[in-house]
DNA sequence: ATGATAATTTGAAAATTATCAAAATATCGT
DNA sequence: ACGATATTTTGATAATTTTCAAATTATCAT
C-alpha cells in the first residue's frame, strides 16, 4: 500500500496514537510500551509493526529488548499533505463567461 | 468515536483523499464526485458520509443535488496534532543526577 | 548447552469496513 | 399527482483489522 494511506491509517487508531505520544518523551522498549495498555503484548507488537510499516517509528535491538523511537520525517510529509488544504486551490475551473467578481 | 480517530481514519483511504483533492478546486455535487471513480454511487455516498462524520466536508442541498464542500477547520486540528511531534518533548523525564548538558 | 527474559509470529475468532444491487427518499418539471 | 433525475439507505457479501493464546525466535547469564 502507498505510504500515505499507511500513515493516516496508522494514525487512525487511538492506541497507536497513544504509543506515539509516549515515544515523544523518549525511546522505549516494546515491553515498556506494552505496560500501561490494557491489551496484550502481542497486540501491541502488531500495532508497533503497523507504525513501523508506516515509517512513523523505527526500532533497534539493544540486548534482548527492542527499542522504539519516533521518526519525524514521515510526520512532516503527512503535515505537508494537510497543509495543501489551506492554500488557494491549485486548479481553478475556467469560467465560461464573465467572472462573478 | 472520537473526532480525531474519525479524521485520520477518513484520511487513510485513497478514494476519500481523492474526493477531498477534487473539492479543493471548488464545490461539487455528489454525482460529479461519483463520476470519475470506478466504484458505484452508493459507495461514494458512503465515503462522503464518513468524510462528513469526520467533519472534513459539509453538504447542502441545491435542488435535487447535494453540494459538498471542504471544511478546513478540522484539517487544522489534525495539523496541530501532527505539529506537536516537531516540538521538543513536553514531558521530559526528570534526570536523577546532574544533567547531561 | 540450559533456563530465563523480551519480543514477535502464527492461527483463529470477533469486530469493523468496503462494495454492490435493489429499494427508498427528495426534488424538479409538467 | 406523475415520471424523471439525484442521492441515500438497506441488506448482503467480501475483505480487512483487532485481539488473544500458544508457539517461536533472539539474547543473556550461568
Amino acid at each position: 500500500m502507498e505510504v500515505r494511506s499507511l500513515v493516516f491509517k496508522a494514525l487512525g487508531d487511538p492506541t497507536r496514537r497513544a504509543i506515539l505520544d509516549r515515544l515523544r518523551a523518549g525511546d522505549l522498549s516494546a515491553g515498556e510500551i506494552a505496560a500501561g495498555f490494557e491489551i496484550g503484548k502481542a497486540s501491541i507488537s502488531h500495532h508497533l509493526n503497523l507504525l513501523k510499516q508506516a515509517g512513523l517509528v523505527s526500532c533497534r535491538r539493544q540486548g534482548q529488548q527492542q527499542i522504539y523511537s519516533l521518526h519525524t520525517t514521515v510526520f512532516q510529509e503527512a503535515l505537508q499533505w494537510l497543509m495543501v488544504f489551506f492554500r488557494e486551490p491549485a486548479t481553478v475551473p475556467i469560467p465560461k463567461g464573465p467572472g462573478k467578481s
